[in-house]
DNA sequence: CCGACAATGCAACAAAGTTGCATCACAAAG
DNA sequence: CTTTGTGATGCAACTTTGTTGCATTGTCGG
């Protein structure tokens, strides 16, 4: 996740050859802030700190990011998809720890046991398009304080439209 | 997922110390004889075969299950979560292989690239609780029609409560 | 200024679960 | 046999997350 940390959102958008607006590199800034998967409730949230956002508009941002290969949509336990933003190295997948406790989902560096996991897909019979590998269990934070849910969601109103 | 395959029912009922009902014996049934990992809606469809039934007393069946550790919950690509029947030896996980094009996700034989994956949590300052593989592609047969979709959903009436 | 086209917004819809409460069935108590 | 309690089921309404269709805005080339 280097890439998505050192590289500015304008940059980003430039590289995956998206159009830059100001709600884009509000998006896309929020994804690389977080330094993890968000699901879009959260992302809308940071990014209505800095301007009013649509929610339709954010979907239908990451689902552009997605298409073009800037950001990944990972499912969690959960109901809701996480966003991350993609290493820059296209394809190159990564795992992610999901704290069943408070929800956060951290990227996990790459090719961490995943090579492995990726050579199981090839015996299949079965044209492999992707690995999701999620790791569930309780985060260090969540484990020391027992009861309240550490690193939870964002704060942001969550009002809306 | 033997256990699933030769043991019926109202053993396995039985085996998670959960009462038999009709409606869960048919709700274990259905699950056994897919023999792969079934949205709820698929079950609700299959079981509507034999009988009646309540999506919502699906949910709280399958819950049951779960919560008993007869069956494991995973998510897809998608947004609903699929159910299988837990192989039965507790806490041995297995992998799926989901098939973008149909929604097929059958479960992988255990212990495949696994043991290793699970290993990648044990570093990681995270009180691990479970590990999520899914390989995502288009399965063999969906490869071979292309166009229509193979062996896909069940054909039950969706018809509601 | 005008038309085209992309980006955004709004409202309504849709799918998958969830919650609260009514009802039913069956068993134990009286 | 009736009563009463408990768990399973059913029903309706609601929530969350995402999607679709259409209206509006904004920008660019002419």
């Amino acid at each position: 996740m280097d890439a998505a940390l050192h590289e500015s959102p304008a940059r980003m958008l430039a590289r995956a050859g998206i159009e830059a607006t100001p709600l884009r590199l509000a998006v896309v800034g929020a994804m690389a802030g977080a330094g993890r998967a968000l699901p879009a409730g959260d992302i809308l949230a940071l990014v209505r700190r800095l301007r009013p956002a649509n929610r339709v508009t954010l979907y239908r941002i990451l689902d552009l990011l997605v298409e073009k290969g800037l950001a990944r949509r990972h499912s969690a336990g959960d109901r809701a998809q996480r966003y991350c933003l993609e290493p820059g190295t296209a394809g190159a997948p990564h795992g992610h720890a999901y704290c069943v406790r408070c929800g956060a989902m951290q990227c996990l560096p790459q090719g961490a046991g995943l090579a492995d996991v990726a050579a199981l897909g090839a015996g299949l019979a079965m044209d492999v398009l992707s690995v999701e590998v999620r790791i569930d269990g309780v985060c260090a934070a969540c484990r020391e304080s027992k009861g309240r849910p550490a690193g939870a969601a964002v704060d942001g109103d969550p009002g809306n439209s």
